[in-house]
DNA sequence: TGGGTCATGTAACCTGTTACATGATTAG
DNA sequence: CTAATCATGTAACAGGTTACATGACCCA
């Protein structure tokens, strides 16, 4: 997976190691991160594949660098995944297996709960991504036309975020009456 | 993860590997999927770990089985996980990935493809959900109140599920919309 | 003098996937 | 007879995480 994100960043322009990581680290981070330890890996794994070629850069009052391009191989290799198999949906979500489990503990523990998850953000707010985004159109995207398919991975963050808060307080909601049902101990059953 | 996933099932009631495996194959695959492979592995070290403990059982007519029991150790790790770090999101999306560097495609094919998404179905069906909703209070969890966050959890899929749907659907309207400028030779800047 | 940025990586580990292997019973 | 269900696992691999290691330059 990474492989081919990596790849498709070595498409807009020749990168380091070490850039792909600020890229990574910057303006990808809404949907991936990546640790130069396991980018490193990969760079190698892709160059045995013929995907990159690398060559190597002296540097004057900084460290010399390994400048990695795509090869015509490696172009073939991401339109080959952009087109690939569309998309299972790994449905993996750690978040929904750990609400499976509440029951566990008190349903006041869990009211405050989903009272706080409906505060926090789960993807970066707004402000940063517009910088991530200014610098990404500076580094990576000549092409403006491109950008349509970054706001759109944006937007997909902004609804996730709206949906994520109603569900949040649908939670809550159904957790006090809960509640409230058992202190009544009028228990019909509602399934 | 899935040591949790398996402490929290060992919770409701004793399992041998399979039943585990069935539990997650027809009742939790709208969040998390476990092959056999896997679950007896982490069975090992989870025994390793004090978290539970085995019985060998001889049968008659069947092959014999083990039966795992959670252990008090288990149930304190079971409530530790339950309540530790809120969070942090994995951020790990191969489906907005792949969006992200969709550009490199003509618009049409785009398009296209955005439309089938918008069709498909992310997460299991109801009419699924709900028979695995029955056989799950039947053989898992014998208290009623436990069920509410079960059914969050669909709830979940559920709104997701919409949520995607109007996505994909302003994913075709704004790659239209870019397909008309570019035929038009209009090409105001709109960032 | 100390922390941030640029720049490179290795090693061990954890988690999940794929493929393989076995074998009895039971229902159609 | 054959496919499904019950029941157990191993081995190899792939992908991601954590921790560690090095070192120069620049700015405050």
């Amino acid at each position: 997976m990474l492989k081919h994100g990596i790849l498709g960043l070595l498409n807009y322009g020749d990168k380091t190691g070490y850039e792909i990581m600020t890229v990574f680290r910057d303006s990808l981070n809404h949907f991936w991160t990546a640790q130069t330890s396991q980018i490193y890996r990969e760079l190698q794994t892709m160059e045995k594949n013929g995907w990159i070629s690398q060559r190597h850069v002296e540097q004057a009052g900084k460290p010399d660098k390994n400048v990695f391009s795509i090869t015509e191989a490696g172009r073939a290799e991401l339109l080959g995944w952009l087109r690939a198999d569309n998309l299972p949906k790994s449905a993996r979500d750690p978040f929904l297996m750990k609400t499976f489990f509440r029951g566990e503990l008190p349903v006041e523990e869990n009211i405050a709960y989903f009272r706080a998850c409906g505060q926090e953000r789960v993807f970066p707010d707004d402000g940063k991504q517009a910088t991530a985004a200014a610098e990404m159109y500076r580094q990576a995207i000549q092409n403006p036309e491109k950008a349509v398919y970054w706001k759109l991975t944006i937007e997909f963050g902004r609804m996730f975020e709206r949906m994520y808060r109603q569900w949040c307080q649908i939670c809550v909601q159904e957790l006090e009456s809960l509640q409230q049902n058992q202190k009544n101990g009028t228990e019909e059953k509602e399934v």
